[in-house]
DNA sequence: TCGATATGGTTGATGAGTCAACCATATCTG
DNA sequence: CAGATATGGTTGACTCATCAACCATATCGA
């Protein structure tokens, strides 16, 4: 890769195995989740956030903050979802420009089918193959760079 | 997230964490390559292959091995860059059912263009603001990973 | 109060990725 | 050598993600 002549040795080799890493790892994740349940990731946050939320149900706003989603995004996604059952949409009552969107029975049913297995599967392909200490110096990763993008970034205008 | 009722309290701030890097990191940096060179991730990669191979060209074959894709993702992708000119593909001599891929000069011209400031914003929003110690483990972590992913996937066959 | 602007969400177009089915050529085996 | 099988690649249908344009309602300020 060009990375080679650009980065030193140290910053080229985090660099290049972190991408293969997210990459590979994503795709059997998203593979695995897709030929157990039936859902895609996408689906998967979403019905994760509003199964926990309070009544199943969420306003699209608040929902998008959560799952840092761009506004669009949401709304395509929600469409496809409903059209499948796994959600449904409501006015909101307090702003009328705003929806409110709900967790079906379906919806609950397949997240609740999902999820043992799904974390099963990042506990086996990631999880469980790193040392505590491991753990925690990817968390604070995680937070560095994350906190950066914060600061760094329109918080999520687009 | 329902995560959290499944995994330690260690397990799952690295998995919360580490996935929203993943996915807020990807957002911008694609975002950036976009805007500021007219390239997505996905061409970007193909033609920093391609850019460094003797000759500029390539077998479609010993392209996926190198970036690890799936068949039909890089004939889509190929198709759609021959569409632009930033690349082109010819028969095989050797091989008469293999493609070879070879980058032009425009692709040059635009991997060239691109890569320094694609690198720069990985170092702006990443490289720059980890310690050598942080550098060293994400690049344990993704051997590790990865050697996982190799032994007990297939292959790519997919 | 009214007009400008901001905000929440939808829509349509397009690029990207995946899967399954398919085609042609190579290779292997009897 | 012939037929079966494996391999390299393409295609079409579909889901996802992003962007820009848009619509309706809220809110702000003169």
């Amino acid at each position: 890769m060009s990375e080679s002549r650009l980065l030193g040795e140290r910053e080229a080799r985090a660099w290049c195995t972190y991408n293969k890493m997210r990459e590979h790892l994503a795709a059997v994740l998203n593979q695995r989740l897709q030929r157990d349940s039936g859902l895609s990731e996408a689906d998967y946050v979403i019905l994760a956030a509003l199964a926990e939320a309070p009544e199943g149900r969420l306003r699209a706003l608040e929902l998008r903050c959560q799952i840092g989603w761009e506004k669009s995004r949401l709304s395509h996604q929600v469409a496809r979802m409903q059209q499948r059952g796994l959600v449904r949409k409501h006015l909101c009552p307090t702003d009328a420009r705003s929806a409110e969107i709900e967790i079906t029975p379906e919806g609950r049913a397949a997240i609740e089918a999902a999820a043992p297995t799904h974390i099963a599967a990042a506990r086996e392909y990631f999880l469980d193959l790193l040392s505590p200490e491991q753990l925690d110096v990817l968390a604070e990763i995680g937070d560095i760079v994350l906190g950066h993008l914060a600061r760094h970034t329109r918080p999520s205008s687009r």
